[in-house]
DNA sequence: TTCTGTTTGTGAAATAACTAACAGCGTTAA
DNA sequence: TTAACGCTGTTAGTTATTTCACAAACAGAA
C-alpha cells in the first residue's frame, strides 16, 4: 500500500515556501518562537488558508492554539526545498547584474551558493568580486566538475546566452536560472527558469495606470466582526 | 448597447503580451514580415492556443493563412499597454541592481523611461550613469513633479525599502517594481510588484533537483502525424 | 472556378489555483 | 474537571487559467 501519492507541488507553491522561510528567518532574528498562519500570511501578502494548505506538503505539523514553532518551520521547509544538502551555482556574465546578484548572495542565509564565477572579459577575471573567485570562461568545464556544480546562473547579454547555456548543460547543470531576454533550449532535463526585468517592469506599468488587479494585502481579510 | 465588456486581462496575460511585443521586434528585424501563432509560441514556450488566447483582448486580428502582421500586432499591443504614451521612471538605490538596471534599460524599445536615479550616498549622486542622471534622495519629491514620474524602482536594501516605497508614494507613484525581499505597504492605489532574486533561485534548484514540473517548450506540441 | 491545405477566432471542456468551511484538538481558565 | 475559545488540517467548493476542438476564412493549385 503506497504511503503517500507523491503529488509534485506547483512552483507557486514552492515560490511560495521559499518566501515563507525567508520571512521565518526574520521572524526567529526578533525572538519569536512560534507563529499563526494569519500572521505568516499577512507578511506573505496570502491568505491564512493558503498558508496552511501550503503547509500541508511539508510533513510537520502546527498545534492548535500555539501555531507553527518557528524553528522546526523553517527546518522542515528546508529538509523539503533542499533535500538536506545544499547546492553549488555558477554565475556566468559579470557584468552589472552579475555583480549584483554576488553581492546580494554572499552571506545569505539559504543552502544555495555561487561558488565560481566566470566571464569572457581578461581584465575582470583571476580575482574575487564580492567573496566568488573569478575565472575565465575556458575554465568553466573544469571548475564545474571539480566543484560539483549543479546549477547555474546566466547574466550574459542576449546573444551569448545561447551559448553559455550549451556549456553549463555539457559541464551537467541541472538548473538554469536566466535573465537574458531570450528563451534557452535546453535538454529535457534540465529545468530553466527565466527572469525579465523588462517584462516586469511593463507589468507594472500597466496596471498602475489601468487599475483592476491588486495583488498586495488580502490584507484584514479575517478582522473581527 | 456595450461595444464590449471590459473585462480587464489578468497578469500573466500581460505579462505574455509583453513578451510577445519584445518577441516581434526581434522578428522585424530578421525582416519577416508575417508569424504564425505557433511561432510566436514556440519562441515564448506557451501553446497556440494560448497566443491566439492572448490575441482576443487586442483588437487586432491576424489573417488565416497569413498569420499576423507583425508590424501591426506590435502596434496593437503597444496601444493595448502603453496606451499611447510612455511612463517616466524613477529609479532608487544605485547599488550594483540599481546600475544594472540602469544599463539594461538604456535604449529599450519600450515606451517606459527610467528619467532619475536616486541615492543617499553623496559621492555617487550628482552625475551620468548610464545616461541617467543622479539625485540625493532630498530631490526626490521635487524632481518626480517636474519630471512627471509616475512609476518606481526600488533596488535599495531592505531595511530602507520602506521608508523609499512611503517617500515615493507622497511624490505621487502609481506603481513600484521592488526588488527588496519585504512586502511593501502602500496605500490602496498604488500597484506592488515584487521580484525576489534569491525566491527565483530556490526554486530553480528545488525543480532541478526534485524534477516533475515541466515548465520550458511545450515543443513539438503540433508535430505532424 | 473549385478543391485542398492551413490558420485564425472562439466558446466549451479540462485543469490548476485559491478560498471557504468546519471537525477536532490543545490550551486556558474557572 | 469541565467548558469555552482559537487555531490547525483537510475536504469540498469556487474561481481563474489553459487547452481543446472546430467553424469560418483565406491562399494557392489545378
Amino acid at each position: 500500500m503506497p504511503d503517500r501519492i507523491p503529488q509534485s507541488p506547483s512552483e507557486k507553491t514552492v515560490e511560495r515556501l521559499s518566501l515563507y522561510r525567508y520571512l521565518l528567518y526574520g521572524i526567529l532574528a526578533e525572538g519569536e518562537r512560534n507563529i499563526f498562519s494569519h500572521a505568516l500570511a499577512a507578511m506573505a501578502a496570502v491568505s491564512s488558508a493558503q498558508v496552511r494548505q501550503d503547509m500541508m506538503v511539508l510533513g510537520y505539523s502546527g498545534s492548535p492554539n500555539q501555531g507553527y514553532e518557528v524553528g522546526k518551520l523553517i527546518a522542515s521547509i528546508t529538509e523539503f526545498l533542499d533535500d538536506g544538502h545544499g547546492r553549488n551555482i555558477a554565475l556566468v556574465g559579470i557584468g552589472n547584474l552579475g555583480r549584483a546578484i554576488l553581492s546580494n548572495f554572499s552571506g545569505q542565509r539559504s543552502r544555495l551558493q555561487i561558488v565560481a564565477a566566470f566571464d569572457v572579459n581578461w581584465q575582470i577575471v583571476n580575482r574575487l568580486i564580492h567573496g566568488c573567485w573569478c575565472f575565465p570562461m575556458e575554465k568553466l568545464h573544469g571548475v564545474m566538475k571539480e566543484q560539483d556544480i549543479t546549477l547555474g546562473i546566466v547574466t550574459v547579454p542576449p546573444a551569448a546566452a545561447q551559448v553559455v547555456a550549451d556549456q553549463l548543460c555539457e559541464g551537467g547543470v541541472r538548473g538554469i536560472l536566466n535573465f537574458a531576454p531570450v528563451r534557452l533550449r535546453v535538454p529535457e532535463d534540465v529545468y530553466v527558469s527565466n527572469l525579465n526585468i523588462t517584462v516586469a517592469l511593463e507589468k507594472v506599468a500597466y496596471f498602475a495606470h489601468h487599475g483592476m488587479v491588486r495583488v498586495e494585502s488580502p490584507s484584514r481579510e479575517e478582522a473581527k466582526v
